[in-house]
DNA sequence: CGTGCTCTTAACAACATCATAACAACTGTA
DNA sequence: TACAGTTGTTATGATGTTGTTAAGAGCACG
């Protein structure tokens, strides 16, 4: 996963952003204005750095001006400013979000940008398994196991967003098509297949009355 | 691996090749215009220039036309614009793509311009199977097998992207070309023939629902 | 204008997958 | 504990996907 420099002044939001990111995995470094982005820089390389426009010191628009290092950008705007948008993706930027946003749709903008960048690890391990995203493979103990795709489409949300409850509509949605429109427990029941076939009854937590969580320990 | 100058103006895009070329172990120069290729060329020599049509001071046409040495191009155009990439290939471009690729199929046309122009031999080897790049030729047990044009491509982009899946519609662009209008199932045939022809029937994976994978071993 | 080769398409057989239903086991709550 | 609601588990047929074969369209070459 990814190093990722947060830089936003609210200091809520800016925590409320680092905590979700490292739940799925990244690490990250939080600044509150313009100047301490330079600052970072020096000390660490990254990989992705968000950015708010409105900050104290250094608006987000001179720092990517006076950015040399070439690093993919999301800006983080408020609501409604379109120009600001345009702006913003002419001086480089490589998405924009608007707040007030929703931490899955932040992390899906993150691992695209990623993704596009060639900066995305494909892989993902824990205990003995390991999924392949490009390959498409899962192992365990280094076999590959037969994944079905939906199956594996299930798998993918889930570690997209590790740590995350997600409600059976979420996965639905996020592994089936925003516009599915059957019965929510065809989840449970691939929620069982994977389970089995990685032993991960104690991995992918029931939450009840809500859904499934994939549990990964990470340090806050 | 080759030595490529990566001319083309908008800044994001640039980079991002670059970063992608040299991953996979190429060295790069980037430039911006026209006319700083040819100040490149003095300095050093390049095995392959991606040169794209629009560009400040002197367009790719120009380029190509003011060229001496004799080096492989692979123009980069916009999408639709049919009559550049028949122009680009009369004026001696050695191959083109459409703005906005992937890394995959851009990585893929690099290998094979490369290939052709004789700067990298490359042969690839599994079990009793060899395949030889550049010359074209496939062994079993040290016999050559007869294998058709449309074959070489398909086992080429597959062993060029090994062990990752690979939708239908992906090796379509790969081994026949980024317009090919035809039907997806042509693929499944091929890939049947080189499968009994290779007895390859376990190395060529189905991934059902999206297209198949070469697997050239088990991995952790 | 044939011949031989390659590629695409179509057609059908073989196969894999998935939603669903039905019932068992479990959970939280009064 | 009893209960109502929720989740676990299993089996199955409809559906969609892939394997396989063969026919013929297209093409290059003489």
């Amino acid at each position: 996963m990814a190093h990722i420099l947060i830089a936003e002044d609210e200091k809520p939001i800016n925590t409320l952003i680092r905590k979700n990111l490292m739940l799925v995995g990244h690490t990250c470094v939080s600044v509150f204005d313009g100047e301490a982005v330079f600052d970072e820089f020096e000390k660490h390389r990254f990989d992705l750095i968000l950015l708010d426009i409105m900050m104290p010191k250094l608006d987000g628009f001179s720092v990517i001006t006076k950015l040399q290092e070439d690093i993919p950008v999301i800006f983080i705007t408020a609501r409604g400013a379109v120009q600001d948008r345009v702006h913003g993706l002419k001086l480089g930027a490589d998405d924009y979000i608007v707040k007030p946003f929703d931490m899955l749709e932040l992390g899906a903008r993150i691992d695209s940008v990623l993704r596009r960048a060639g900066k995305v690890a494909q892989r993902f391990s824990l205990g003995d398994v390991t999924v392949d995203l490009s390959g498409r493979q899962v192992f365990r103990d280094g076999v590959p196991q037969e994944f079905t795709p939906q199956e594996f489409l299930l798998i993918e949300a889930l570690i997209q967003n590790r740590n995350i409850a997600l409600s059976r509509d979420k996965l639905l949605d996020i592994a089936w098509g925003f516009d599915y429109g059957g019965d929510t427990r065809t989840v449970d029941v691939h929620i069982h297949n994977i389970r089995k076939k990685l032993g991960w009854e104690a991995v992918i937590k029931t939450v009840y009355k809500l859904g499934y969580r994939l549990e990964v320990e990470v340090q806050l």
